[in-house]
DNA sequence: GGCTGACATATTGTCTGAGTTATCATACAA
DNA sequence: TTGTATGATAACTCAGACAATATGTCAGCC
């Protein structure tokens, strides 16, 4: 069930017309640009204003709904639901987020969530890891070593790290994070890296996550985990426009 | 923005052809009478076969694409994700679980992320919960104890209670998880009273947990609130079908 | 004055049938 | 073995029509 690291996956085919217009509305929504309890335009409009038939907007709106963003019925229109309701951990939302340069509250909000979900998963990582586990644990780290994050490489190395960690919790929902987990990780490595070229080296902390579930220890993986994350968070520089909202 | 207590939500209109189709599709998903790998029948016949227009139909491959369960690319088809891909957190996903009868493997670790995410919010809610977040969660209380479980009335204020104690760890994505919580908790109480109509009273449990929140001690409410949660677990019996899958 | 129920209306929902495009498999060439 | 055309198949997109559904209104009534 859980499957080892077989990694094996499809290159993320191009989007089609309905994707790439969720992509932009889904943008536009949890940028601020339409507010909860906002109505989008009829379909009719719409569809014309993205230039696309109705069909393929009426497919747009069916993703966003099911993510949460929006609920559509007739006589009424399409609202954009209240952010309570919004599915922020898709994740899809999340990467439409971080496109959309979030402000720092999210941003200490994300590292919060993590910090108490991967901590964790390390815990249970360290008590069920098998042995495939801890050889592609082994590899990710020197792949992350040799290439540095620097590199496309590197950062792959750090998210298999990451996903591999997650694998080996044998729980299937703390497993289910892991694509929303590596849209973060993801987009935070890319902030780094845009502001300093030159930070910590993020070797030891992963070094110490490591070693603490080869040991089969959770409590110091657990502590070990949360370091990490905490470190993560110093690194990455606050997006310094927290207040850029309200429009339309 | 994290808007106290205002329930006001629409009562859930009827669903759509569509939904009603993403439904059945996402069932036999998630039961497992279709199988990762497998490919869905062509639009054709699919829809011929759900009495549907294609359309219908497309805009319910739309939606279970959206929570992750396929992936629809021309010339291959419609292919069932690899689970690691199903965002098993999505409400309407976890309803759907529920719906078909989880084994306990599922459950219990179902129960083991709740104890995490919700343990750690409980710390949160301590730490900031305003007067408002104080008194709708003693409202909650008081109509659990005067409702029970066994009411309608009563299961809502439980949820309520978890509810509102989401809203006050003030971040965004722990709030995301509270329609997941809330679809656990409903079905997972269903479940408890299907079998035995008498169990443990859950106000003692609830009431720790709050003291500790409206003593602003979070240490306190983290260790009370993990321990309701195991008691909850208790409390469910285990669905007798752990193995009953492999079909189609 | 306030309630009840019928009805017009705006918007999404559903259908049909056609043509388009992406992607895999195969064959062929280098 | 590697790369390059070609063909077939599935989803994708389109246009236009009609159906269903809530909402708000307004007449009628108590």
């Amino acid at each position: 069930m859980t499957g080892p690291p077989t990694i094996f996956e499809p290159p993320a085919r191009a989007l089609r017309l309905h994707g790439s217009i969720a992509r932009k509305l889904g943008i536009s929504i949890v940028s601020g640009q339409y507010k909860p309890g906002d109505l989008l335009n009829g379909e009719i409009s719409s569809s014309e204003q993205f230039a696309v038939s109705r069909t393929a907007y009426r497919e747009a709106v069916r993703i966003l709904a099911a993510k949460g963003l929006v609920d559509a019925r007739p006589k009424v229109g399409t609202r954009i639901n209240s952010k309570s309701k919004w599915n922020l951990l898709d994740p899809d939302v999340l990467v439409w987020i971080f496109e959309s340069e979030p402000d720092l509250d999210v941003l200490n909000s994300l590292f919060e969530l993590r910090n108490v979900v991967e901590s964790a998963a390390a815990g249970f990582a360290a008590a069920r890891r098998s042995a495939a586990h801890l050889k592609a644990m082994r590899l990710a780290l020197r792949g992350m070593a040799t290439h540095t994050l620097a590199t496309e490489a590197g950062r792959q190395a750090d998210l298999d790290f990451h996903t591999t960690l997650l694998d080996a919790t044998a729980n299937p929902f703390i497993i289910s994070l892991t694509s929303g987990v590596s849209a973060a990780i993801n987009a935070t490595t890319v902030f780094k890296h845009r502001k300093g070229p030159l930070r910590r080296d993020p070797m030891p902390d992963h070094m110490r996550v490591f070693e603490a579930i080869a040991a089969k220890n959770p409590v110091k993986a657990e502590q070990a985990m949360s370091d990490l994350i905490v470190l993560a968070r110093e690194d990455t520089p606050i997006s310094r426009n927290s207040e850029r909202r309200r429009a339309r």
